[in-house]
DNA sequence: TGAAATGTTGGGGCG
DNA sequence: ACGCCCCAACATTTC
């Protein structure tokens, strides 16, 4: 009988085009897949609260496609380094092979790995959750990229990545007795309250749960995409974010369904693959500035004379600001985990600019409240959103959060299906309540201040502070 | 992947 | 008919 191999699940939680799963297969030797719940508490970017209910779902749908295949999932909780050396010394496996993470923590856990067992059995990484790898993409003075649009154009003289992979047809599993936690016993989901009972009604965590919202954007949405992408009041975006991030459908299968398409939907093709090129960006920048998440990618932004509000942060949280098409993005947030991008991008730039709050805490409850959190695309958005980033909107840049609404939510839909206490208020004043004139509003059954409360800002004067910020970080810095 | 302030132009009202 | 003003509408600059 053969040695054992270890399959060390990442985020690479799927059967098809998964190239170490592949692999491990075709050594013909028994497999023992194993999911380790690290909780090291020196990874100060720990999985969120939105993103635990996601795993447990996609674990758990994970499983029964290894089932299906014949194989086991094995879950286990603590130090990877612990697990895998008992699972080694249990087992007598002489291979290791995973698929490699970016995040700081990430790698430093997987050169560990490596370290601790490369004399002692085979380990390998692979790659597959990205299109191309943050070190393979260079300028010309071979220094990493920190714009995005060179950076784009050298992916896409890179060439295209390779067609993916089918999955296996069955593995052979382990067979002698092995240890697993129960799912249910590490309580990934919430208890007290349920905040998320809502969140079934709009994802389906897992594989099919992907190719489900995959075949649908190309359907429905994704010709439209170019023109609709920006529309939080309609399905115009694949919706893919939380999958791709838990490697239940890898880029490059995204990638090639698109690129098959493309031809239909030049323009839409185009845009989307962009984006798609614009997570490959934020890992690059990850990789190579591993502070980002943390500290801003401009230094200078540290000397930012921000203006830390626990009362307003809450009410920014909670979608109670008193601007419309805030609150409901927020509001779409804490109901679904997910809230649409161009929402991301009003909402933040309300906390950072009109409330003066440090990106970082923004950030942080994106990290906690999001199903699709994932460190590189939240700390590339916020630094963009701050004028802080690498290729950052200039500081200057202010939305101003009426406008937005009126462009982006032409009739006022998307406020009134998350804030329905406005949602008989006309659209002339839907973003703008605070302006509708007494029998509007009592027609529309609101009490301003009490049925939905009074902008907490002024945004003019809010812009004026913003601005004036910006003149005296210039003035510290001369 | 802005918005506001400022500048320019040209048609129409009007003395 | 002419000059003047007003002010959309659009363009450019500034933050």
């Amino acid at each position: 009988m053969q040695n054992p191999l270890i399959y060390w699940l990442r985020q690479d939680l799927r059967i098809h085009d998964n190239p170490t799963l592949s692999a491990a297969v075709k050594t013909d030797r028994p497999i023992i897949t194993v999911y380790i719940l690290d909780q090291n508490p020196r990874d100060k970017w720990a999985i969120g609260s939105a993103s635990r209910w996601w795993l447990h779902h996609s674990l758990n749908e994970f499983s029964h496609s290894i089932s299906e295949l014949g194989g086991r999932l094995i879950l286990r909780k603590g130090n990877a380094i612990e697990e895998l050396d008992n699972i080694i010394n249990e087992t007598g496996a002489d291979s290791l092979y995973f698929t490699r993470q970016y995040e700081p923590y990430a790698s430093r856990l997987e050169k560990q790995v490596h370290d601790r067992f490369c004399d002692q059995i085979e380990v390998k990484r692979f790659k597959g959750y990205l299109l191309h790898e943050p070190e393979d993409i260079r300028t010309g003075n071979d220094q990493p990229y920190k714009v995005f649009t060179p950076f784009y154009k050298s992916c896409l003289k890179a060439g295209s990545p390779s067609q993916p992979i089918s999955p296996p047809e069955s593995l052979a599993v382990y067979k002698k007795k092995i240890s697993s936690d129960l799912l249910n016993d590490w309580k990934l989901l919430p208890k007290q309250p349920n905040w998320a009972h809502q969140f079934n009604d709009y994802w389906l965590p897992g594989e099919n749960g992907a190719h489900q919202h995959l075949s649908e954007f190309i359907t429905h949405a994704g010709s439209k995409y170019s023109i609709l992408r920006n529309r939080p009041d309609v399905t115009g975006t694949s919706r893919l974010s939380a999958h791709l991030h838990f490697g239940e459908i890898s880029p490059r299968q995204v990638w090639t369904t698109i690129k098959n398409y493309q031809h239909n939907i030049p323009d839409s093709g185009e845009a989307y693959l962009r984006q798609l090129i614009w997570r490959d960006f934020s890992y690059h920048l990850l990789v190579h500035w591993p502070d980002f998440p943390d500290k801003p990618f401009r230094p200078e932004f540290d000397k930012f004379p921000w203006k830390p509000n626990k009362k307003a942060l809450q009410k920014w949280q909670q979608g109670q600001t008193g601007y419309p098409i805030v609150d409901a993005g927020m509001r779409e947030l804490w109901k679904t985990g997910w809230m649409h991008n161009r929402v991301r991008m009003i909402v933040a730039s309300f906390l950072i600019k009109d409330l003066l709050i440090p990106w970082q805490q923004g950030e942080k409850w994106f990290w906690d409240t999001l199903v699709d959190a994932n460190l590189a695309n939240n700390a590339a958005g916020w630094q963009w959103v701050a004028g802080c980033g690498a290729d950052a909107a200039p500081y200057f840049r202010v939305f101003n959060p009426v406008l937005q609404g009126e462009k982006f939510d032409p009739q006022g839909d998307y406020v009134r299906t998350w804030i329905p206490e406005l949602k008989s208020l006309p659209k002339k004043y839907i973003h703008s309540p605070w302006l509708a004139p007494d029998e509007v509003l009592s027609s529309a059954g609101i009490t301003m201040g009490k049925d939905y409360p009074q902008p907490i800002v002024d945004h003019s004067k809010a812009r004026d502070r913003a601005l004036e910020a910006y003149q005296e970080l210039k003035a510290v810095l001369v």
